[in-house]
DNA sequence: TTTTGATACTTTAGATATCGATATTTTCAT
DNA sequence: ATGAAAATATCGATATCTAAAGTATCAAAA
């Protein structure tokens, strides 16, 4: 006994599982592209300037933000919990590439920023850092990366929109 | 190479620069996606299931193949370190969730499996955890989800391609 | 056989990560 | 005002994660 293909006369039930199956895989992909694209950037940040992957995210983020940002602004920019911010903050403070500054509204906070040698030291890295990139993406063409573009962004407010309301 | 489409009066410093910006752009939303969806699912299979995501994500590769996987085989799949699966499965050990059979054919190789209690707790977890992906996914009509799919091979090859050569 | 190199896994050290709890400060409704 | 609730950041415990070093085994050549 053959089954029917799935198709125009696929029941609720046979396309919802269908769909959960695709959707399944679909995330798997973009996961597994993620993680290569990662990974490769974080071996070579390490080999080429020996710094950590989280390290050059918070610097990315500072240096987009000159005025300095506070410590919970960068947990949510950098979407990880604001105990690990601490701790990478530390590191950076350490080597001197940030500081800590007291918040002159609220007492409560800090404002990070990057200091002079930080600033030089990120201009450098990230100059690198864009050519990987552009590397990595380089076997697509401009049409394909614009798509590719629009649809993340519908994905993004979907997905955003489904972790919202849980 | 082929020709790219680009505004007739930009030169190709301008270009470059540009086609640099929006490449990372590209990648920063592709992050910021996976991020979202991650995190999310992260925190949901720690409140509803009290576990975490890479113990999950060990799981779900033994299930997808019922005969077993080697160490090394996990720790290709799910793109992380060998001391890494070593750490994780050692976790599932404890928690009677996996087993580590010696391999009758490599003495230096383990054959790592799911305990029956693994497969009936990973099939309960499955369930929800598609359920979360669906909706995740669900703001995107199946044409868009399809293009999606396709671009992401488009870049895993890109990415693969670009990584290999280093 | 013995050596040699590669492979499979573990172990170690260091840096991220999360979560929950805590201390401090601010905000806001009364 | 003032007390409760919210916001900001840190800390401690635990769990990942990588890179590098170490152990055991395999496979093939000398």
């Amino acid at each position: 006994m053959s089954k029917k293909s799935v198709s125009a006369t696929s029941d609720t039930e046979t396309r919802a599982t269908s769909e959960h199956a695709t959707d399944l895989r679909l995330w798997l992909r973009t996961l597994a592209c993620t993680n290569l694209i990662e990974n490769h950037i974080r071996s070579r940040l390490r080999t080429e300037f020996d710094i950590t992957l989280p390290r050059f995210d918070l610097m990315a983020q500072l240096e987009r933000s000159p005025q300095g940002l506070k410590m919970g602004e960068l947990s949510k920019r950098m979407m990880v919990t604001g105990g690990n911010v601490t701790g990478i903050t530390d590191q950076l403070v350490t080597e001197g590439l940030v500081v800590r500054e007291d918040s002159p509204k609220d007492r409560r906070a800090y404002i990070v920023k990057l200091t002079p040698e930080g600033r030089r030291s990120f201009r450098k890295m990230a100059e690198a850092h864009e050519k990987w990139v552009v590397d990595l993406f380089g076997g697509m063409d401009e049409k394909q990366r614009d798509q590719l573009y629009e649809l993340l962004a519908l994905l993004k407010s979907s997905a955003a929109q489904a972790a919202g309301k849980k």
